[in-house]
DNA sequence: TAGATTGTTAATCGATTAACAATC
DNA sequence: TAGATTGTTAATCGATTAACAATC
């Protein structure tokens, strides 16, 4: 990180989206790319997107723009993607498998390597690969050190247990799908995802969708 | 609304979050609360919270405070949420039937009506009582007008096609699950889930967790 | 009444946008 | 060189916070 200041949130969010651009404009084999042909892309203005971009560093050039396939690296450097991150998935209702099969299919950089639920039928079963174990058994498989995150998929009474269980066994984040706030006074970073909360939005612009 | 004013999108975000709190508020027997208890609850300002909502009127009472339903009632109102959306999932992957299962246990105010594959091994199949379908029947089913909203839960490259057809056939809303950036250029309200964007910010984190 | 807490205005803060000199 | 586009500073805009009078 160039700057010394602390780099807010609302550019963080927008990494991931940046990312996802760049890899497009990749794979369309697009070398170079301007912070106008980006906000085009993306929405936002390209003042911004240099604003952003340069918090970080002077990634491109003038009278050029970007290269594309540097930006992207520098972006997933930025980001930490340039290693994997394993997952265990707590709860394998068929949310849980959702994600097992979502990060299988796209996201080969976050494998995951344990599954874990209550439920007898589930346990023993295997899901792209991994066998779902006993939740029982989760502080054991946490002791050998190899989880980066845990990924919490049971129901909001069990979540609090389940993350207290992650944050002892030492994972480095928490992906929250569980429809309970889980703050940051956990001491690790915590990413609360409440999908009816974008439900609920979307239905209050369907019903103010002047037009 | 009470005031003319445009409302801000992240007034509109905070909404939901709002609702949780107060439902559990109410599951708990809960009457009255302050803004300053929404606050410690929510971990937004009680200055903010009482801004919020006088955007949409003057739901509380001095020197009391917020009555519990009341204000849940309200901001029910705000949101549309005083009757059903009817949804339609369009990919009936893991993803798709996580979608549907969660809206059956947990949001029973939208419903599944239809669901929608172009795989012939899922179609037919019975998924929470809805029988998946061909997506070549999605025009026709939709032609009936009992849809609200759709929902897209298929592959990135299928997913233009999948939300043509949704705005074609006049769906209001459209939860799009397809790792891809659906604008609102659509004239309807769209609202893009990008679930690996939140993993990703989640791994920044991890990396820059000062401590 | 006294105490509490809202509704609302004003002050502050931060994020976005505009502008342009630097330079490839 | 001339044209393009960045990096960066300054201006603007909007959102958050603070303060307090109104009032239950």
């Amino acid at each position: 990180m160039k700057k010394n200041g602390k780099i807010s949130n609302a550019v963080i969010r927008r990494l991931p989206r940046y990312l996802r651009m760049l890899e497009e404009l990749s794979v369309n084999d697009v070398q170079r790319v301007s912070s106008k042909e980006l906000s085009e892309k993306t929405g936002y203005t390209a003042s911004q997107i240099r604003q952003d971009l340069n918090h970080f560093g002077g990634f491109g050039q003038q009278g050029y723009g970007y290269n594309v396939e540097d930006l992207r690296r520098e972006i997933e450097k930025i980001l930490g993607l340039t290693h994997e991150y394993r997952l265990v998935i707590v709860g394998c209702g068929r949310l849980g498998r959702a994600i097992a099969n979502f990060n299988y299919t796209y996201n080969r950089s976050f494998p995951v390597v344990g599954m874990f639920d209550v439920n007898p039928e589930l346990i023993g079963k295997t899901i792209n690969g991994v066998q779902v174990a006993h939740v029982d058994t989760l502080p054991g498989f946490l002791e050998s050190g190899e989880v980066d995150i845990g990924v919490i998929c049971v129901t909001k009474e069990a979540a609090e247990g389940v993350a207290d269980v992650l944050i002892r066994g030492k994972v480095r984040g928490i992906w929250n799908f569980a429809p309970w706030d889980l703050t940051e006074a956990a001491g690790i970073p915590v990413e609360n995802v409440h999908l009816s909360d974008g439900l609920q939005s979307l239905v209050f612009y369907i019903n103010h969708n002047e037009k």
